[in-house]
DNA sequence: GATGAAATATGTGGTCC
DNA sequence: GGACCACATATTTCATC
């Protein structure tokens, strides 16, 4: 179901320039790419099926939105049973505070990217939506000066895959 | 710059429509909202040119792109200084390996979030990207079980900004 | 903010390799 | 089977009110 799907060169430059800005027209990547528009929307609905490209997001700026304060709340749940943990999930995930969430290994079992009017709001969040609960045990909260979102997400190269003598000795 | 910007509710709806499927037609939007298409196209150019819009962003899978493992790096950057950080910002950004950076408040200065082969892959960019570089005194890594992207992003409610009587007693 | 016409983009079927 | 072309449809954009 996640396996790894094989993409060709025309793929790979169709996704790097998607990335760089996923309104591009399919004649402007037929130009770019050196096919043809109708080529274009065929790679583009086949990464749609076959799961590479889950969909388009609008990026919009939270500051303008009037939540100029970002933080990372780290949150263990405790005990950290299925019955406490998708109830809290669906919890968070609701919240209009929440931008993303993930559930991670390691003494911090979520971590939570949230953004707020400012730091009232964010101390109400925490309070209210967070140790109010009985199944969070701890909340650590950082603020978030910047974010960067990074470069295209591309298959690993290949030359990063050539096997090594020995599992374990290469490194 | 940054300021928060007046939306109206036929901004908020479009918004809303929008973070749900980027790709909806002015056409469709104009249905849903009530307006007419050229007046959808309208708001949006005007909410892009806002800042309010920053983009529109392909989503893809890391999984069927051969990079099945995420993990999230916790990096001290030391000495904390602008010759030393600003570097280490254009060159994890750089790396093909990076999602996202972070910079913060706390102990830990950056969190990156980063998208790999595999437990080796991972190991080796941890030592190489990493614990290679003088300037990173230390990196913490949790493994990501799964991210969920939350709710829509809008303005905080009018209703949560009922002034308080007294700043700092109303908690 | 709406209308409608012009410009542009998208989707389809036939054809070729 | 995949890529390309040309045509038909749908959408976006813009001038005008």
């Amino acid at each position: 179901m996640a396996d790894s799907v094989a993409l060709d060169p025309v793929d790979l430059h169709i996704l790097r320039l998607l990335q760089n800005d996923a309104r591009t027209t399919y004649r402007d990547l037929a130009a770019q790419v050196g096919v043809a528009p109708s080529t274009c929307l065929d790679r583009v609905t086949r990464l749609r099926r076959s799961g590479v490209i889950l969909g388009h997001q609008l990026r919009l700026d939270p500051a303008r939105l009037g939540r100029g304060l970002q933080a990372l709340l780290s949150v263990q749940v405790r005990p950290h049973r299925r019955d406490l943990v998708v109830p809290f999930v669906e919890r968070i995930r609701a919240l209009p505070e929440a931008l993303s969430l993930f559930h991670l290994t390691g003494p911090d079992d979520f971590l939570v990217h949230v953004a707020v009017a400012g730091p009232a709001e964010l101390q109400r969040l925490v309070l209210d939506a967070f140790t109010a609960r009985r199944e969070v045990a701890r909340v650590e909260t950082r603020l978030i000066f910047q974010q960067w979102e990074c470069g295209p997400l591309l298959p690993p190269d290949a030359a990063a895959d050539v096997p090594r003598d020995a599992v374990g000795e290469s490194w």
